[in-house]
Formats: C-alpha cells, sequence, structure tokens
DNA sequence: GTTAGGG
DNA sequence: CCCTAAC
C-alpha cells in the first residue's frame, strides 16, 4: 500500500526524535532535535525551514489540546515509548507528551519533517534507575512548575483542574502509593480516586477494567511514578524491594491479567494466532515499548535485538474488525474524536495491522490504521464493520434486465407466455421455474420433462410446459448458444444473481454423479461449459444447498415437489432424493441424518445415472 | 488456479 | 453470490 505510493523518501517515515527550544515559556525547555528520517534509515537534521514548520505545528498543537479537554486519552493510545532522550533533565508539558505523529506524509510537502512531540519517558527498565532526587526535574509535568519541590500529599490535588491539559500545574499524587495496593480489590469509587491521582482529573467511568487498565498505564508511563521506588505488577503498586522477578514485571505493564474483559475478548478473536502466546514470555519493557516504532523502521537505534518475533501470519480481515470495534468500544468512552487527533494519529505505514504484542500491551498506538484493503489505501480511523465485498460491479445489465417497475415474478410469468418478453436474452427455461413461484399460480412446480427421466413425465404439468418444455429439453441438449449469448450489451452479462433453474440443478447432480462432489472444475467444464455464468464456486455452493434442502426434505418425501411457498425455486423431491443418494455415495451426509435415508432410494434412479449410481 | 468454508 | 484461507 504504501510502497505502491510513489514517494519521492522511498517509504521514509519521517520521524522527529528532538526538537530544539520550542518552548520559551517553559521553565525547562525541552531540548529536542529534529530529524527526518532518510529512506535508507539514515537521520538527517532538520533544516531551519523545517524547525519552523514544526513550530508552527507546535504551536497549533498546544492550542487544540486547550480546546480538547482529553487528549491525553488519545496520546495515551499513541505514546510510544522507547527513547532515551539525551539530556537527563527534561520538562515534559502535559501536551507535549502528546505524542502526535503524523505518519502518512502528505505528499504535497513530503519535505517538512513529520511532527513528532516525543513522549519524555526512556525506557522503564532505564528510567526506574534515575535517582529519585532528579525526579521534579526530571519528569514534571507543569509548565511553571510552581510547587515542583513538593507535591503535596495532605491535599491530593483537589482543587486540580479536570482537565490538566491546559498547563495546570498538576503533579501525580504518589502518596497514595505508600505500601501496596491492589487495583483489584478497590472498588470503583477508589480506582476513580487514585485515576484522579494519578492523571489528575477526574473521570466518570465506572468500568473498573478500564480503570485499573488506565491508571496501570499512566502510572506506568509516568516519569514521576517511575522514579519512585514503587512498580506494578499484575494491577499491584508495590515496592521495588518487594518485588522478587522485577526483571521483566515492570516491562508488562498492564498484560493479560489484568485485562480481563479485553483481552479474553481478543484472546477469543485470536485463537489462531499462536505465536501471540508463546510471545508472552519473551516481553520485555523495550519490546512493547518500541513494538510501535518497529514497526515503523524506526527501531534502529532501539533495542533492536528485541525484534525478533515476528508475526507470521497476516491478521484476517475479521480480526482486524474486531480489534476495531473493541477500541471503539473503550475509546467511545472517553471521548468523541476532534478533528485535529485523526491528522495526528500515530500510524505505521508500513502495518495496516498492529503487531499483536501492541495489542497485548495496553499501549495502543494505533488509533488508525492503514486500510488497504479495497486496494483504497487510504487510512481510516477504524475498520468498521462495513461491507466487505466490493460494490457489485455491474448492475446496470441487471437494471436493464429488470426495466420498469414490473417486479421479478410478473415479468417472469410474462415471459412465460409471452415469447417476445423484454429479456430475449434469457433463457426462457429460466423463466420457466421461476414461473412457479408466480403469484397467480398455483405451487405446481414445472418439471423439466428431459426425455431420460419418466419419473419427471408422470409429475403434472401445467399448460405452458410444453413451449417451455421444450426450451428447457433444448438447454439441455445444446443451450449452448442460448446461454452464451448473452445480449446484445456487448461481452456476457454475468448476473450476479442467476437462479438455479431444474436443468442446472440437474446437470449438477449428474455432474457430482459422474464425476464426484469435490470435481467442481470438472463438472464444470463438461457439464457447465455452456453456462459461463456458473463458476465450479456456484457450483461447489449449490451442491451444498442442495444438499442441505434434500435432507432436511427427506423426511416428508412426498412425491410432490417441495410446495413452500418460496420465492425460491423448488427443487422436485427425486432430485433432491437424487442429491441424498449422491451425497449418501460419497460420504457427505451428515451423521445424523444418515440414519433416515434410503427410504426414497427407489424413486430416484430415473436419471440416466441410475445404472452408474446402482453398481456404484 | 482450485477447493473448502463462512458470510 | 462474495470473500478468503489454504492447498
Amino acid at each position: 500500500m504504501e510502497a505502491s505510493e510513489p514517494k519521492i523518501e522511498d517509504c521514509a517515515v519521517p520521524v522527529t526524535s528532538t526538537i530544539r527550544a520550542l518552548e520559551k515559556e517553559i521553565a525547562h525547555p525541552i531540548v529536542y532535535q529534529l530529524v527526518r528520517v532518510d529512506g535508507d534509515g539514515r537521520l538527517v537534521p532538520a533544516t531551519q525551514d523545517e524547525i519552523m514548520v514544526v513550530e508552527d505545528l507546535l504551536e497549533d498543537d498546544k492550542c487544540e489540546s486547550k480546546l480538547v479537554p482529553d487528549t491525553r486519552q488519545i496520546s495515551e493510545s499513541c505514546i510510544t515509548e522507547g527513547y532515551l532522550l539525551e539530556r537527563n533533565s527534561f520538562q515534559v508539558t502535559e501536551e507535549k507528551s502528546n505524542v502526535l505523529v503524523d505518519p502518512v506524509p502528505d505528499l504535497g510537502k513530503i519535505d517538512a519533517p513529520e511532527k513528532v512531540a516525543v513522549h519524555g519517558l526512556a525506557p522503564l527498565s532505564e528510567l526506574s534507575n534515575v535517582d529519585q532526587s532528579v525526579r521534579t526535574d526530571v519528569c514534571s509535568h507543569s509548565q511553571d512548575a510552581p510547587n515542583e519541590d513538593a507535591p503535596n500529599e495532605d491535599t491530593p490535588n483537589e482543587d486540580a483542574p479536570s482537565t490538566s491539559a491546559s498547563g495546570s500545574s498538576w503533579k501525580p499524587d504518589f502518596s497514595k502509593l505508600e505500601g501496596k495496593i491492589c487495583l483489584d480489590d478497590l472498588p470503583v469509587k477508589e480506582l476513580q480516586e487514585t485515576f484522579k491521582a494519578t492523571f489528575g482529573r477526574e473521570t466518570s467511568v465506572k468500568d473498573k477494567q478500564w480503570l485499573k487498565r488506565r491508571i496501570t498505564m499512566g502510572l506506568t508511563n509516568s516519569c514521576d511514578f517511575s522514579c519512585t521506588t514503587f512498580i506494578i505488577r499484575d494491577n499491584v503498586v508495590m515496592k521495588k524491594g518487594e518485588e522478587q522477578i522485577c526483571h521483566r514485571v515492570k516491562s508488562r505493564i498492564s498484560a493479560d491479567s489484568e485485562d480481563g474483559v479485553a483481552n479474553s475478548n481478543f484472546r477469543g478473536s485470536l485463537s489462531d494466532h499462536d505465536n501471540r502466546i508463546k510471545d508472552d514470555s519473551d516481553l520485555s519493557g523495550a519490546d512493547v515499548c518500541s513494538s510501535a516504532f518497529e514497526s515503523c523502521n524506526v527501531t534502529k537505534d532501539l533495542n533492536t535485538e528485541q525484534i525478533t518475533a515476528k508475526r507470521a501470519r497476516k491478521p484476517t480481515k475479521r480480526y482486524i474488525e474486531e480489534l476495531s470495534e473493541i477500541e471503539s468500544r473503550e475509546t467511545s468512552e472517553k471521548l468523541a474524536l476532534p478533528d485535529k487527533i485523526s491528522r495526528y494519529q500515530f500510524a505505521c505505514p508500513e502495518t495496516h495491522i498492529r503487531p499483536a504484542k501492541n495489542v497485548r500491551s495496553n499501549v495502543r498506538p494505533l488509533v488508525t490504521r492503514q486500510d488497504s484493503l479495497g486496494g483504497s489505501g487510504v487510512q481510516i480511523p477504524f475498520v468498521s464493520r462495513i461491507r466487505r465485498s466490493r460494490p457489485r460491479e455491474n448492475f446496470m445489465p441487471l437494471l436493464k434486465l429488470q426495466p420498469s417497475g414490473m417486479d421479478l415474478a410478473t415479468r417472469q410469468v410474462r415471459s412465460a407466455f409471452d415469447i417476445s418478453g423484454p429479456q430475449e436474452d434469457d433463457k426462457r427455461n429460466n423463466d420457466l421455474i421461476k414461473t412457479s413461484s408466480s403469484p397467480g399460480w398455483t405451487q405446481q412446480p414445472l418439471i423439466p420433462a428431459c426425455e431420460k427421466d419418466e419419473h419427471y413425465s408422470g409429475m403434472k404439468i401445467v399448460e405452458l410446459e410444453n413451449d417451455i418444455e421444450v426450451n428447457d429439453c433444448s438447454e439441455d441438449n445444446s443451450d449452448d448458444n442460448v446461454v452464451t449469448v448473452p445480449t446484445q450489451k456487448g461481452g456476457m452479462r454475468r448476473k450476479h444473481h442467476r437462479p438455479w433453474t431444474i436443468n442446472e440443478v440437474v446437470k449438477l447432480v449428474e455432474g457430482v454423479a459422474r464425476y464426484g462432489a469435490g470435481r467442481w472444475s470438472e463438472i464444470k467444464r463438461h457439464a457447465f461449459s455452456s453456462c459461463p455464468y456458473r463458476t465450479s464456486v456456484d457450483l461447489k455452493d449449490k451442491w451444498r444447498n442442495l444438499l442441505k434442502a434434500s435432507f432436511v426434505q427427506l423426511p416428508a418425501e412426498k412425491g410432490i415437489l417441495n410446495s413452500r411457498k418460496q420465492a425460491s425455486v423448488p427443487i422436485p423431491a427425486p432430485i433432491l432424493s437424487r442429491v441424498r443418494e449422491l451425497a449418501d455415495m460419497q460420504g457427505q451426509i451428515p451423521p445424523v441424518i444418515s440414519a433416515c435415508k434410503s427410504s426414497g432410494h427407489s424413486s430416484s434412479d430415473r436419471s440416466v445415472h441410475e445404472a452408474r449410481s446402482g453398481f456404484l
């Protein structure tokens, strides 16, 4: 998708690693450097113009954040740690902590480097080694940091604004973290409190799972927290000393165990992606944190040794859809996406699906994804459950075939009598069948009077048969011209839905008898060479349906045809019997039904292939 | 390209 | 009939 686009930089994913001195008003400005990842992976320092562009973008972004109360929620989905900034003293404002990546370069301005406000976090494994004394310097979330020295633990931010995005002086309050806290044990209210302490804003979310995930993730992603002596394991916040096996635990963020709801869903829908599971033990912080970047080919400098297990199989569309459903369900609780956000999505052009690892961690780096399906290559916010198949290609012929307001049945009836019906190109045989379902008629099905089947001849045939019947048989013998001659429309019209005629059914059944079920190509070649509109898949499908119908109908095997008042073509019972017989021979009989078969056996041996089937 | 199966 | 995974 991406690669197919004529791009200048050969799929380079422009990523900024650092931006320099953009925040003049900040006490301790972040020192970034703006670079662009070149096609070969080199980091190209940004030009002055590019920096200007980014500055503007950041300005916009800041304004935007003020308008959007809960930008952080999005950013959390986008945040990707894994960057160890060069300086050990950096300041991250709320706005700046949002990772805002526009992964799809506007072709019009490819030279402009993509704006990336890097989350000021090193991998947790490293940050946790940071001396606490530098904590406030390292991780203050406030712009002016008035009380950066003493996060007041007695008054846990009761006056903190509900939306901290606009440069509030909120600081995380970890006073609650004295001792162990098991998030699982907390009631919703407590969780909400903890949420507030963690994020500095109120939440009305009652979903415990969601709260726990948010808190865990928030703490894990928080510099402040990681600078403490606490770690998180399995929804339990505990002192580092108490944690024995903390090595990989601290990286697991909130992994499966806590992620009850969502993860179980993932499990269900992902059961075929086995390697997911096996990755379980391999996960490390760097792996988790960098996985998103990894997908973006930015991992060159980052923990590349972790990048090993790749998913072997591409996920199915269904997987993507279900994933989207889960995500949308989660995000729907939070906020409506501002338009701006969509421009800042973090999505990896290389992968329209996220690696499974990302799913498992609660970092949700992809708000949107590349949708290569349907060949559009367009980036869409979510893969909603839209119609999967491509739109009907040639419905114009269909419209032509069904002119005016005449409904199908009427048209068919008319054509049955009126030779000069509008659809002369249609085989009248088709119309014969359809007639049986027409309103005015008794449900007498019209059986093709095939010479070989006396059974059919025994059936009562309605008046109009004689005419049509001939046609039907003619089709049976040499319908090629009729079928193959589509119409004056040019090219063969491939109707998207052409009801199966009895004749075709018979041919199919005979074909199955002759070549065996499953040899659809063979059957198509021989028996349906004159029916180009029946593909082998069609034959298979029809056979499947016949099979089903036959066993449904068999219990009440009247000699009559199914006189159900259905619009579909009723299949004569004898044919169904034969279907069943063939199915029996070919071992296609459902075990349940196989017991009660063999009763109508005799009635079905009328066809030419009866002898064959007999000795078979 | 074909087959099997789900939708 | 469409779509897709597997073969």
